[in-house]
DNA sequence: ACTGGCACTCTTGGAACCGGAGTGCCAGAC
DNA sequence: GTCTGGCACTCCGGTTCCAAGAGTGCCAGT
């Protein structure tokens, strides 16, 4: 490997001040802001290399330095250590959250607030169902043929679906039934209840087979068919921010993206435990997004992981700033949920 | 008055032609694109007398006019007519919001339809509660100490809120609770609740009282205080389109008004019925707005209003095909919404 | 192995310039 | 009186040119 020590601490200068100014960084500037301790034409030798080996680049001939994708992969891997959050933030983000009355608000207080803290673009994934376990399912009768479903899951989210029976049902009967389902599948991993749900159909009586029947089907797809995955977004506007320049015509694009749940989802949610991921640049795999990083990572009560959470920005964000928010809330709103 | 019927039909050609292009338009394209019958000197008479009144006004000395936002506002009220929407368009709003299958899916296609057939921002109100009636209130017991209530709106709204409950309270109780709360408010508008809701706390026996109270402090929550407007947004992609020019400075202002909810809500949710209202550039309330025209109008099963929906964009925008479709997807999803 | 010096490149900003589009006004025609 | 053709004028937008500045690559010297 031809990088020395030196090398490194130059690529890391220049990431550092092109992050801060938004401008290309020439060695000149570099000697002087940071104590490297040799002479800017010494710089421009590692530069040289540097650039060699695809680290960073020219705009123009005879203009500073830029990090490429892969200086940033770099910096990100080697070269940075994990920013400390100031008390100010940690007091913003107790502040943000307490209060909270129930999921949807938490959510939604914490994509502003990752939002706020990060200037990024934030999104949270509400609680995976695939990941979570039925607390309580009800059944509400709206009129004689129609049941209104109502599932609880332990991670707090309540999802509800109609179902029409196809025939009147007495109202004792409800009771049973919901006796029945809940017995069945109460507890039980989302994930685990297609065969308990089966069974339900095969083990009921032929004269309530159709109705259970049709109220496994809306089951089955209030449980997992459709996987009713939700996010929330904020901090858009901050895509405005910073050299409109390079954006302009990268912006349209993104906002584009940014409309699909699916493509928000398949950054955030696909988490391993406490691991940070840190997509720079190309290493996204939506296209439109090749011009952005994304920090994403998961959070949950305890070791155990629920849903997904992070930022989108620019290439050129503050990543060791940024990976230490994204972490912070996580931490904290896992504790906030671990307290339910 | 001093306009005379030309003059109003080089204004409506003024506004047609500088919403088609998007460029200040002069008197020779005028009468070349348009058969109006008199030479370009003529309707050069007829545009100083337009600027004069204060309808049209030039970017610069010697280029062409563009209308003002009261010139807008004349051809709006006076100048057009309704265009009809093209089968086409009918036929994707049929087909866009059949196989919704519930409330959620309903407001979310409605959303992302209005955005894509206006090409403009769109945004829906969810129905009201404020101005539904309680179908259904549910009582699920967590734990001894823990409800889960759940209120099933006449509009398919669902909300839930956690009560914790000041001490341990057996399940027969519960039931008990279930049967009395929906018995007083069952079929009530959420508004006239409160001094119902009081009532319960009221006439309950006071070993009871306590936990009453307890519910009852929620309920009112959930029913009227935090009046949970909730609303969807869609399409602020279609912000970058046009001139990006002149929206560099103000793109980021309306993004950040978007975020708001309070705000979307103050503009689709003071909705009379069956009136389209059009709010073009500074008749906008909201400062970060007043660049912008907003398209909005009501909703709902039949003639009652349940909530508002509409559009955001630049202020040169096609109002009658834009109003035009704004009305006609109100009315499906109205019907939508009537047959539940 | 590092450094100072130097020639070179390329961007950026400003000044000057020109063509084109569009206007306002006026005198004449219907 | 109303409309029209003609004409001089204004101003924007693009282009060119130039000078300054920043930054580089390379080389010879320590």
């Amino acid at each position: 490997m031809s990088l020395d020590d030196r090398k490194l601490d130059v690529l890391r200068a220049i990431v550092e001040d092109y992050v801060s100014t938004q401008e290309p960084v020439g060695s000149k500037a570099l000697v002087e802001r940071h104590h490297l301790g040799v002479s800017p034409a010494t710089v421009r030798n590692d530069m040289a290399v540097l650039e060699e080996e695809g680290y960073i680049r020219q705009p123009h001939t005879s203009a500073g330095r830029v990090p490429t994708n892969a200086g940033y992969r770099l910096f990100v891997d080697r070269l940075s250590r994990v920013k400390p959050l100031s008390p100010a933030e940690r007091r913003a983000i107790e502040r943000f959250l307490i209060g909270a009355v129930d999921l949807d608000d938490v959510v939604h207080r914490t994509v502003r607030l990752l939002a706020q803290l990060t200037r990024h673009v934030a999104v949270v994934q509400y609680p995976s169902l695939s990941r979570s376990a039925v607390r309580h399912l009800e059944l509400v009768p709206l009129s004689t043929t129609r049941l209104m479903l109502v599932m609880i899951a332990d991670t707090g989210r309540v999802e509800q679906r109609l179902v029409e029976l196809p025939g009147p049902v007495p109202a004792d009967a409800v009771t049973e039934l919901r006796r029945e389902v809940n017995e069945k599948l109460a507890g039980e991993k989302l994930a685990d209840t297609p065969p308990l749900v089966q069974a339900l159909v095969d083990e009921s009586s032929p004269d309530r087979r159709g109705m259970m029947a049709c109220l496994a089907s809306v089951l089955l797809e209030t449980l997992v068919e459709r996987t009713e995955e939700r996010v929330a977004l904020a901090g858009t506007a901050n895509l405005t921010r910073g050299s409109l320049l390079d954006f302009q015509g990268m912006l349209r694009p993104v906002l584009e993206a940014l409309e699909e749940e699916v493509i928000l989802l398949k950054l955030i949610g696909e988490v391993e435990p406490s691991i940070t991921r840190v997509r720079i640049g190309d290493e996204n795999e939506i296209d439109n997004l090749r011009s952005t990083s994304v920090v994403s990572t998961g959070y949950g009560p305890g070791a155990t992981i629920v849903g997904g959470l992070g930022v989108l920005g620019p290439t050129r964000m503050d990543y060791p700033g940024t990976i230490a928010t994204v972490r912070a809330v996580a931490r904290y709103v896992g504790d906030l949920l671990a307290q339910n």
